[in-house]
DNA sequence: GAAGAGATTGACCGTTCGGTCAAGACGCCC
DNA sequence: GGGCGTCTTGACCGAACGGTCAATCTCTTC
C-alpha cells in the first residue's frame, strides 16, 4: 500500500506528521481538520491524501511512532547497566527527558486512550512498556532489592508516577527536567523497596 | 439562566446526564452526537436543548459533577480520622471504590484534559484534589512519618499511582477493588515514608 | 373547563467535515 | 524535447453535525 517516495516526498511526509502532531496536541484530534493541517503547511488538500490514506491512519502512525521513539530512548539510556534498580532509574530519567522534548505526543496518547479504535493501539504500546519494566523489576526481586509483589503492578505504579509528574511539572508548568526526574525516582525507588 | 423544573423535569435531566456520560465514555465525546443521545433515550432533539444550552455545557457539568462526587466520597471515608497517614490510605481506598463504580467518569476526565476549553476545568478540579492530599501529607511530615519533600510532588505521585492502577486493573480488566487498593496503598505508603 | 407554564416533537437550517478527482506542474532520464 | 512517474491543486461531494423553532401536548391550578 505504501507508495514510492523520492527524497522530496519523504520530507513532505515528515513535515505533515510533525504539523499534524502539533495541531492535534494544541487543539485536539477532532477539532483539527485536515483542512487545518494543509492550510498550516500552505499546500493543497490533495497533498495530505497523497501521503496518508486517512486522518485516522495518520494519527495511528503518530501513536506508534511516539511509542517506538520513547522505547528506543529508554533502551539507549539503559544500555548494558547490570544493576536492575539502576536500570529502572535510568528508564525513568530517559522517559522524563523524552516527555519534555515531545510534549505534543503526551496529549495524543491521552486522547487516544479515550476512543476505542485508538485505545487498542495504546493498550498494545503500554503492554510493551510494562513488559520492559517488569523484566527489571523481576531481576530486582530476585536480588532481594525490590519488594516481592506482583511485578506488573509495581511497573504500572512506576509508570503512573512518571507520567503524572511529567504532566504536572513538565507540561503544565515548565520545571527543570532533572528535578522532576529526581522526585519521580526517589518516590518510585522507595515504593519498590523490599 | 436555569429553568423552573418539575419533578418530571428533574428526572429527565438526570436521565440525559447519565445517558450522555455512558455514551461519551463508550464512544468518545466527539463521535457521540446529540442525536445519538436523544435517540438512545427515545425522545426528540428538542428535549436535550430544553435542559441544556449546548453539548459542551452538558459535558462541563458532567466533569464538575464527577469531581464533586469523588471528593465527597473521599471526605466521607476519611471522616475525622486523626492519623494523617491513615487518612491518605482511606482517601486512596475511597477513590478506588469510586473509580470502580463510576468507570464512565474516568474516560471523560481523560479526554477533557486533551482539549483546552475543558482542560481548564480539569486543572481546577485537580488543584483541589491535590490540595486536599497536600494537607494530610504536610501533617505526616510534621509528625516525621513522611519524607520531608515537596508535599505537592508527593501528592501528585500518589494520585498518579492510584489513577494508573485503577485504569489498568479496574477498568481494562475487572480485578477486585480491595486487592487493587491494597497494592496502591502499599506502594504509595512506602513511597511517602521518610 | 379555561388558562398557562412546563415539556416535547421532528423537520429544518447553515456549516463543516473527511475524502475524491480530473487536471496539470515538476523533475528526471533517454 | 518527449515521455513518464511523482507530486500538487482546489473545486466539489454527500454525509453528518450542533442547534433552532413553530406547533403541539400534558399537566396543574382555580
Amino acid at each position: 500500500m505504501s507508495r514510492k517516495l523520492t527524497q522530496r516526498g519523504r520530507d513532505r511526509r515528515l513535515q505533515i506528521l510533525r504539523e499534524a502532531a502539533r495541531l492535534f496536541s494544541e487543539q485536539g484530534y477532532h477539532p483539527t481538520s485536515v483542512a487545518d493541517i494543509v492550510a498550516s503547511l500552505q499546500v493543497g488538500k490533495g497533498v495530505f491524501y497523497w501521503y496518508f490514506p486517512s486522518k485516522e491512519e495518520l494519527f495511528v502512525e503518530l501513536l506508534r511512532g511516539a511509542h517506538q521513539d520513547l522505547r528506543r530512548r529508554q533502551q539507549a539510556a539503559i544500555g548494558s547497566e547490570p544493576d536492575p534498580v539502576r536500570r529502572i532509574e535510568l528508564g525513568i530519567r530517559a522517559s522524563m527527558t523524552w516527555f519534555h522534548e515531545h510534549r505534543s505526543s503526551f496529549n495524543l496518547v491521552q486522547f487516544a486512550a479515550t476512543e476505542e479504535r485508538f485505545a487498542t493501539v495504546v493498550r498494545k504500546n503500554r503492554e510493551v512498556a510494562i513488559a520492559d519494566a517488569v523484566r527489571h523489576i523481576k531481576d530486582g526481586i530476585v536480588e532481594g532489592r525490590i519488594a516481592d509483589q506482583d511485578p506488573e503492578v509495581l511497573a504500572e505504579a512506576v509508570v503512573g508516577v512518571t507520567e503524572r509528574l511529567a504532566q504536572a511539572y513538565l507540561l503544565e508548568r515548565d520545571d527543570p527536567v532533572d528535578e522532576v526526574a529526581d522526585a519521580a525516582v526517589a518516590f518510585c525507588l522507595r515504593g519498590l523497596m523490599g
